[in-house]
DNA sequence: TGCCAGGTCAACT
DNA sequence: AGTTGACATGGC
């Protein structure tokens, strides 16, 4: 397989990978290997340098943000915690997922840890995706929207009734096309039209939104984000949504991308 | 053993 | 409108 190669600046792939934004890919041999839609394609980092292989370029860029300026995002805060997340994590950005695929993985992503949220989503390409191999790591693709129907199967995967529940429900109502449309929506209609779901609540609409329909805007606040919101800038809230709100006052226009850095520094704390 | 994880919903007051 | 407990499992 011929591997292909793009200069990259700004970027790092270890902590665009392992931040917690993206559940599907897995190390093997020095690479990556990632799953995403139908693709399995693997990417490596040599320094200013991205080796790729499986995809196009044009893919690769996309999907990485690679043409996104970050440095322009992060010299309009002047906030310390901000800036200090952004030295320590430099390279970080935020991937362009599938909207689709984001939303049913982050449905999973309630109330559970990462490895487990990976191993959930596995089970569920393993059972209703079709087998993909390169080298010799073999992945399955993302059932599709409709794909997603058989209530035992569902179960066997993701373990609890409600989660269950709610990617049937989700598999009957919402398909590709739709979620696209949300990103002409505003915020507010958006995050309205994602909640309707059930299972789906404020911080996984954030997500999907965050992450893969451009509302850069979309802070997302679980426990780890909560501790900083507390530690850092003194807002708290019973209220979720309140508290959601508060937060995407404070951090601005693309306060998601600010929250990414944040995330991650605070799970990384709470790891040692 | 007990507590926690990229939360959400239903059932209370 | 605000608060509380259930949820299934694995890792520490």
């Amino acid at each position: 397989m011929m591997i292909n190669s793009i200069s990259v600046k700004d970027f790092n792939l270890q902590h665009t990978l392992e931040c917690g934004q993206f559940f599907r890919f897995v190390k093997h041999n020095g690479w990556y290997y990632i799953g995403h839609r139908n693709k399995l394609f693997k990417v490596k980092q040599k320094g200013n340098r991205l080796l790729y292989s499986n995809i196009t370029e044009t893919f690769l860029k996309r999907f990485f943000n690679l043409d996104f300026d970050y440095d322009r995002i992060f010299k309009k805060t002047r906030n310390k915690h901000i800036s200090k997340a952004r030295n320590q994590f430099k390279g970080l950005r935020l991937i362009k997922q599938d909207p689709w695929e984001c939303l049913i993985s982050y449905v999973c992503s309630a109330n559970n840890n990462i490895p487990k949220i990976k191993k959930m989503i596995a089970q569920l390409c393993k059972e209703f995706g079709r087998k993909v191999k390169l080298d010799e790591v073999i992945m399955y693709s993302f059932p599709a929207p409709g794909k997603l129907n058989s209530k035992n199967k569902i179960k066997n995967c993701v373990y609890t009734g409600v989660k269950t529940k709610s990617i049937l429900e989700i598999n009957k109502k919402m398909n590709s096309s739709r979620l696209n449309q949300l990103k002409k929506q505003s915020y507010q209609t958006a995050l309205n039209k994602l909640t309707q779901l059930y299972g789906v609540g404020p911080k996984i609409a954030n997500c999907v939104m965050l992450f893969s329909l451009d509302f850069l805007e979309a802070v997302p606040v679980d426990i780890h984000m909560k501790k900083v919101l507390v530690k850092k800038y003194s807002l708290v809230d019973a209220c979720d949504t309140r508290l959601t709100s508060k937060a995407m006052n404070c951090f601005g226009k693309y306060g998601g991308i600010f929250q990414q850095y944040l995330f991650y520094q605070q799970r990384i704390k709470d790891k040692d």
